[in-house]
DNA sequence: ATTCTCCATGTTAACGTTACCACATTAATA
DNA sequence: TATTAATGTGGTAACGTTAACATGGAGAAT
């Protein structure tokens, strides 16, 4: 069965194709007679009137796209969600891309996005592709950078205070008496692994420990990398007695580090950045750093939407405060 | 900074549109020299066709709709992802709408998807609005239902066998020496909570035993019920030793309402249909009835190639099995 | 020399909308 | 009554592609 187009309304109706489309968006003068007619042809074929054809026109795709690292964390997908259900209520849709932190499928990504001519560009990024980023932006095409910032690119950016939280978490440690303490971290080209670095020096700093880059494990934001961070971090002759990690899913890897290695899960004092869906269940030495997706989602629906309305503003770069719920 | 369009390339080029367009899409006839010279103004204007006049023209979105009712479930999430990436290869976009479970919401989404023009439906549906789904298949976009199927609907379905899963998870109950076994369920107006229902019934009677309403809790999938179901349960005269509960989040209500009930999580055994991701780090007698979403989803990848390829091919009904991981 | 292919290119009409303009008609105002 | 303004409607040219057709030259086969 084939769709049914404006023409076959306005044939049906009696009425010209202006006409229904003036039905249709409301706009300019109907009688009121007329209006009903249309109306009633329309639900009775029920007739759709074509998206793609209508963003060509009015040269608007209604569409933003949004890329992110990992489309299986779950911190990721609150974001996410929060800004589907907003795009939607605008009738703009969302194209997703999960890059899998890889730069190469990132920019495959980027030039994919930007052939359906999204008007807006949600990204967490691999930390790669600046210039193509920068050209986006020149063309037109808003991008809020969420949860990661490039330095030195004039772009709109959400995210968290990570130098801050990470210096509480060493902090923390530091309180309970902790002095070797084993840091996993992200990838440096990404902006979060260097701020939680930075904030972790710091926090050691001042404390009057010098920080020793045998105890600093660079990972790469898998599962898999907080693993490897534990079995590493086993075969050394002083072994740290806690550990800061980074992110969410390396947290998870170094549980089943431990568990791989047979060593008991409360032993070691963790302090994650991200919250474990299961940690307030969880028995062991663990505190998080609560980060708020939601709220991350909300701020940059809200950017997004002032960005469509063309409602002109200078940059934004909006910075959320997460904060560490020690554990029981 | 206004985009190019076809025909700035042209003039750019001295030669016509069609040309173009043939060097663009490597069809028909183009002498060497002047693919050459079309590919040098390309690059140097980093020209981008419009996919959005494109698809206008060859009646072809190129999109694909997927409709879920938790985008934060990391089960839904392993589907999707896995879909993504193939859609992505193919030079598709995934057009994902999160309806929370919400009937109405779905009615919505499939309105917009349509008038989007989308080339397939991906779905796990609330139960309700078979009727539009159906005239949606009827006008051609080819529908795959996921995970959760209709009854008498015509429609290509890949799902899980829930009725033998959920008879083994009442069975290996049952070899544990339990007999009061509180079942948590879904809506009934989800295929998979029936299932489960009445798998977990056959399970029940094979062994003798008259399964009781008043150890049947009908959730609605959420946490928050899991965790009503548990508050439910103790309160009975006789309560459960045992749990059945029918989907990942309601399991972790489960977990949940022990703890804020001060029960001791180790002195309910339970089964989960759908995996936790941390019950491999998780003591408690949790025994998980583990499904195979990556699979679904590969599974779901090839059928929407042929469909949109229009290999022509009776409907398709697989069923994936799950198996049971028993507790340590 | 004539016909027939194979190449290589250009011309143009769609695809389904909407926005602009033109033209009526009616109502309101001077 | 004449003029202006408000209302209602239709015609049509775009939006940026591509596919069908047309055209013409070069070489091969008759």
């Amino acid at each position: 069965m084939v769709k049914m187009t404006i023409k076959d309304v306005a044939k049906e109706a009696g009425v010209s194709t202006a006409t229904i489309s003036r039905v249709m968006n409301n706009s300019g003068y109907v009688s009121e007679d007329i209006k009903q007619q249309v109306l009633e042809v329309i639900r009775k074929f029920n007739y759709q009137p074509n998206a793609i054809a209508r963003s060509l026109k009015q040269e608007k795709s209604r569409s933003v796209g949004i890329v992110l690292p990992d489309m299986a964390n779950p911190y990721f997908m609150k974001i996410a969600r929060t800004i589907q259900h907003r795009c939607f209520q605008l009738g703009y849709h969302l194209l997703f891309i999960d890059t899998e932190e890889n730069p190469e499928k990132e920019r495959e990504a980027l030039e994919f996005l930007t052939e359906k001519r999204v008007e807006a560009l949600i990204l967490a990024g691999t930390g790669e592709n600046r210039d193509q980023i920068q050209a986006i932006s020149d063309s037109g095409i808003h991008v809020i950078l969420a949860d990661r910032r490039f330095s030195n690119l004039k772009l709109d950016t959400v995210t968290e205070d990570n130098i801050y939280a990470s210096k509480s978490a060493i902090e923390h440690l530091l309180e309970k008496k902790h002095t070797r303490i084993g840091i996993i971290n992200g990838p440096k080209t990404i902006s979060t692994a260097r701020e939680r670095r930075q904030g972790a020096i710091i926090g050691l700093e001042e404390a009057g420990i010098t920080p020793t880059n045998e105890f600093m494990f660079e990972g790469d934001y898998t599962r898999e990398s907080g693993i490897e961070a534990i079995r590493y971090f086993s075969q050394l002759p002083d072994r740290p007695t806690a550990i800061f990690s980074a992110n969410n899913e390396m947290t998870f890897g170094v549980y089943l580090g431990l568990q791989e290695l047979g060593i008991p899960l409360e032993s070691i004092e963790v302090v994650s950045f991200g919250n474990l869906e299961f940690s307030s269940l969880f028995h062991h030495n663990l505190s998080v750093i609560m980060q708020n997706p939601q709220e991350l989602g909300e701020t940059i629906g809200d950017l997004l939407i002032k960005r469509l309305n063309g409602e002109a503003d200078s940059v934004q770069n909006r910075i959320l405060m997460p904060h560490l719920v020690p554990s029981k």
